[in-house]
DNA sequence: ATGATATCGAACACGATGTTCGATATTTTT
DNA sequence: AAAAATATCGAACATCGTGTTCGATATCAT
């Protein structure tokens, strides 16, 4: 890739990065960025189609960093090996959320938090994949994988908003003791 | 209220509750609205200052029908009598939401569901304010709030989404399942 | 050195928003 | 029933953000 676009493509990032300090992501304009960019306005879309473009993959980013070693299941686990595997893995993801802290506390609050949630949600699919086998079967399984990664999310927003005092063990802890009773 | 005051808005929320069966409600102009309803143009926003804020008063309007009259905990119950009433609540709310499926339905799904979703938990919080003091202790309360209100909004969203197929009674208990472990 | 490609930025067309105001219609009050 | 009050109408307008265009300039790859 050209140098003067990777440099291009930065300079947005620390751009939006830089300005979601001050403000909501819904109320800055295209203008805003490419100011704080220092960039030609043709220069911005011959990057990004729209604003919102350039929050999504900052998103995926985001969460392709996060997850990106968190994936893989280890094979051969019983329900109760599964189930510690599960925390690890979660455990693991708020340990790399947390180094985003900065833009997501930002992007959480405003309208732009949903499509954060949405990227997040798509990714927590495939971790949450192996748990789902053993549910309570009388509950549908769409059902199920809904509530546990809603919860989750839910968990990541109350931890996030607050402030990321506690450790990221004593959140999962929490959240799988709540999610526990029936989920497991 | 002068009666015109009345037809006007009455043809507006019309309007609007028509429009969403075609559109999503932020591909909306307020245009479409005006033309829809067959009104002047400044009387629109003699009546709303903005779309956003007719898309609110709409919600308040729904939920404070749904919730109106389900709020008043019976005093005097214990543990497990408390968890009953709530069951009762819950599928009184749910009986009153699918009155609204046509526009909740409309709604959910694009951006606008995050102002449905940010009335609908306003309305919950009292609801479920009996039902915290019993929980896990040793779990912050403002974490297990936003636990149980977040999983019963998004046990909602897949009931809506799916169809409204399920009984309100069965959808309930689900809920209670899943959500029984830890938060009772 | 040279051809390819990225950036610049002013200018433009477009669409939606929200306001204004005088004319008209309807309702409420007396 | 007349008068006063108030709501609606709708064209015109100012404003703002968006996304595009294009020729000139700068930077990169080979």
């Amino acid at each position: 890739m050209d140098r003067r676009q990777q440099k291009t493509r930065n300079a947005i990032y620390d751009a939006l990065s830089e300005l979601l300090k001050k403000k909501k992501f819904e109320d800055l304009t295209v203008q805003d960025i490419i100011d704080e960019a220092n960039i030609g306005r043709s220069t911005f879309y011959s990057h990004f189609e729209t604003k919102d473009q350039l929050l999504e993959e900052m998103c995926r980013e985001m969460f392709e960093h996060v997850f990106l070693h968190d994936l893989a299941p280890e094979a051969g686990h019983d329900f109760s090996g599964g189930h510690k595997v599960i925390a690890e893995r979660l455990t693991h993801v708020l340990y790399h959320i947390s180094e985003h802290k900065e833009n997501i506390s930002a992007i959480l609050g405003g309208e732009s938090e949903q499509t954060f949630v949405r990227f997040f949600r798509e990714y927590l699919e495939d971790a949450f994949d192996d748990v789902l086998g053993h549910g309570n079967m009388k509950i549908p399984k769409d059902f199920r994988k809904q509530f546990i990664i809603g919860s989750f999310v839910e968990t990541v927003k109350w931890w996030i908003t607050a402030g990321l005092k506690l450790a990221p063990e004593q959140v999962v802890e929490y959240y799988l003791t709540l999610i526990g009773g029936g989920a497991k």
